[in-house]
DNA sequence: AATGCTATTATTAGCAT
DNA sequence: CATGCTAATAATAGCAT
């Protein structure tokens, strides 16, 4: 809808591509505005400018609560295409076991338990999910953080990351079957890991700390100050 | 751009609601292709209809992408102020640890530290979960699982476990400040704590593996079957 | 509910500033 | 590089099927 008609592919000249993107941007962030509001929906737009400058709509955290409802949809909908899945999951499978090497390292019993393991991995992320909405819902009444549920959130996170060690050894032992790991090292280890949770420290020493990371919200919304909906 | 101009406000009759949505999402997904073809960008949109049906923009696996770029937005930005943040935790923390204050419950400005832990917290689990889905999205390809992608994950699971054990630490501080818990026990534990994460998983083998990025593109994209591009 | 029609409005490509 | 203009294309509201 201009002078001319312009075909859907890369416009390779930068100076036009920068400036179709300008328009269009604004185009594309109004139409989800109105549809959102006519409609009555979430909607959630993101995207990088060819400069790789973030835009999105709407706030970030509403944003971030239709990623989550996002989240939620596929797990929901791939229990309904279970049997499709299986039948991609066996295919896999006998992908894996026609290699002999990973055969050696891993059984046929060891990628359910990993499958089972994966979809409980999902479950409790979403546990831990929901946990961090209350907590952040209303971050600002501390008063109803008690000991317990932070307790509970722990628990959910060491599970989380139990599960990510299992992951890990078992990913392991498929690149390198020679090796073939065992999932803890030692009993000490194990219980640790597996059990010990009353002492919320007591696991640290075996842990190191990735680095402390500074993430915080923002207010903004699109790059273009421009913009103005209609 | 119809029989007459359409005010922008919620349809309230439930049919022409609904019509307008199922014209209008196909106009809008078509825009976000459109553009990111042109402009040769990434482009992610999701929403849900007014029955709650989960449409998206471009396939799943793309879109997790997407996600986990937007999730990492706001850490590259904040990279600046690291430093500075980094020294106003250090405060809170030592004033948590070694001060009597403590004892008197906690000052606003511990609840603000609080706060940004918690904000924290929430944007760790978003990348969290984004690994998550991405293992999740076809575990059948367990080809695509290595290791240097789970030990990101367990990197991101460790970065939330480690605030969600200073969330309870603080807690209990606050419920109990009579105990008035110690947040590390020794300063080696703390140097961890801060930076230190050469070695982050003392109990796994520390083995490099060349990176290896195989994501499989999902073929499907909307929920209606119907749409196609012109 | 989905599809086709078309009068209308909305968007925008190319250009000028 | 951003803004304004305008011819031209694109999207779509309401209606009919």
């Amino acid at each position: 809808m201009g002078r001319v008609k312009l075909e859907i592919k890369r416009i390779e000249n930068s100076v036009s591509r920068h400036a179709t993107f300008a328009k269009r941007k604004i185009g594309l962030v109004k139409k989800a505005q109105e549809l959102a509001t006519l409609c009555d929906i979430d909607i959630a737009l993101i995207m990088f400018s060819p400069v790789d400058h973030l835009i999105h709509y709407p706030s970030d955290l509403k944003i971030q609560e239709i990623i989550m409802r996002y989240a939620n949809v596929p797990l929901a909908e791939r229990i309904k295409r279970k049997k499709e899945n299986l039948e991609q999951l066996n295919r896999g499978i006998r992908k894996l076991k026609g290699d002999n090497e990973i055969a050696r390292g891993m059984g046929f019993e060891d990628i359910e338990v990993l499958q089972k393991e994966l979809a409980r991995l999902q479950q409790e992320n979403q546990i831990l999910q929901n946990h961090l909405r209350l907590f952040q819902g209303d971050c600002a009444s501390l008063d109803s953080l008690n000991y317990e549920e932070l307790h509970q959130m722990e628990l959910h996170i060491q599970t989380v990351m139990e599960k990510a060690s299992l992951l890990k050894i078992l990913d392991y032992n498929k690149l390198h079957p020679d090796m073939n790991l065992s999932l803890f090292r030692d009993e000490q280890h194990q219980a640790l890991f597996m059990g010990d949770h009353l002492n919320p420290m007591s696991h640290e020493p075996q842990v190191g700390f990735p680095e402390v990371q500074n993430l915080q919200q923002e207010p903004h919304l699109f790059d273009s100050s421009d913009y103005t909906p209609t």
